[in-house]
DNA sequence: ACCAAGCGGAGGACCTGTCTCCACTCTGAT
DNA sequence: ATCAGAGTGGAGACAGGTCCTCCGCTTGGT
């Protein structure tokens, strides 16, 4: 029963020394370019990782294989910030869900690629389908105490969340560049308008200039399609 | 001063029977496939129209200059809507911000690639950035006088407005097959959260049923980038 | 009946992204 | 010190997409 080198008897094989600070720069250079420009092709990661092209496609069979390897810990970092929430909604239910959504906009501020992967399922081979399954029912909680203690309107839906979710997350991403904290003057206002009767919030930063307004817009649009 | 058939002295030439028909069934073909899946290749849009490729291209020289062409209309509709809201706004100035945010939205909805030609200089080849530069000062003499009447918050900004534009548009990008008139209902939220105080509006339709939320999503973020 | 204006659409030029291949280099066990 | 074989790099094959040209054939208008 006993290997040469390792406990486990189906431990794949070790990397040999040079290969497995290769993966590490690849990991690290991926999760930067595509925290910072989206999910760019694994030809642009590799010269950010400065390594070959080929090196990037031994370790990784695909580009998905490499996003379920990077985003586990996101996913997982989204799912605490709403078990939390949910859990603190039990007693304290207005205040949870605007922690809920500050924390779940904020993990999404750091890395602009987090939307098309944790949001849709183009992306990835599955890996991270489990984790994102959570995150239904733990927003019908947080959004079932809030109504049952009567800080929200009664109108309000779970679907609203995702809705303003879209909505937020493309300000964000439009807004990147010019002013990176803008979704928190939007989300406030949004939870100010989700209050039974109306319940105005302060504003926690100032709108856009007029002179970044085109480069939002732009941002935003000039995408096409 | 007599030209042989036409009156003015500098016309360039007529354009042969089946050529003009041509030239229209392009026009057509390019508003209804452009509204629909946005700004396509010249080549969709000559199948769409049922003439060759290089029809399209004897006619226009580039898809900019279609576009220029096409959408003349739409920004005149919009900024006509805009001065029409500036004026009610003198004497109904709530009213009148409701109205411009109505209207200039359903004009979006009817097409799909009206935002990135309107909202960005990145198409067509300048001929309608006189339209689009009128916009700036109507939409600041509309939030004016809702302050100045006291139907918006003081630390309401003219520029949230093109702001919450991005947010409602790429709402509506994302939930156009699913469900066409949802932006209605975030643009209610957003206009009662706009009131000093608060003030619930009534919400004018029911939000996303819970298995329409992935298709939004997917729609919404899976461009990727 | 004639012929220039107009037509269609195959295909060339170019771009971007994915992924393979193989001559070479380097690691690490012996 | 040696050397088997794991690991490397990057040119380039391939796929898919858009733009645009070219030229033999068709058609409208006089």
């Amino acid at each position: 029963m006993g290997a040469t080198t390792d406990s486990s008897a189906n431990a794949p094989r070790p990397l040999r020394a040079d290969a497995e600070r290769n993966r590490r720069k690849i990991l690290d250079a991926a999760r930067e370019v595509f925290a910072e420009r989206g999910l760019v092709s694994l030809d642009e990661v590799a010269e950010h990782a400065g390594v070959g092209v080929g090196t990037v496609y031994r370790r990784f069979a695909s580009r998905d294989e490499l996003i379920d390897e990077l985003y586990r810990e996101s996913v997982g970092r989204i799912v605490s910030a709403a078990t939390a929430a949910a859990e603190l909604s039990e007693t304290e239910p207005w205040q949870a869900l605007v922690a809920f959504l500050t924390d779940y906009l904020e993990i999404h501020a750091e890395d602009r690629s987090l939307s098309s992967v944790v949001l849709t399922d183009a992306h990835g081979r599955g890996g991270l389908e489990m984790g994102k399954s959570q995150m239904a029912p733990l927003g019908q909680r947080i959004v079932g105490n809030a109504k049952a203690a009567g800080v929200l309107r009664d109108d309000f839906s779970p679907t609203d969340i995702p809705a303003t979710v879209v909505m937020l997350v493309s300000l964000m991403n439009a807004t990147r560049e010019v002013d990176p904290e803008l979704w928190r003057r939007y989300l406030a206002l949004a939870l100010s308008s989700w209050r039974p009767g109306g319940h105005a919030l302060e504003l926690p930063g100032p709108a856009l200039g007029f002179e970044q307004v085109p480069s939002m817009m732009r941002a935003a649009f000039s995408g096409g399609r």
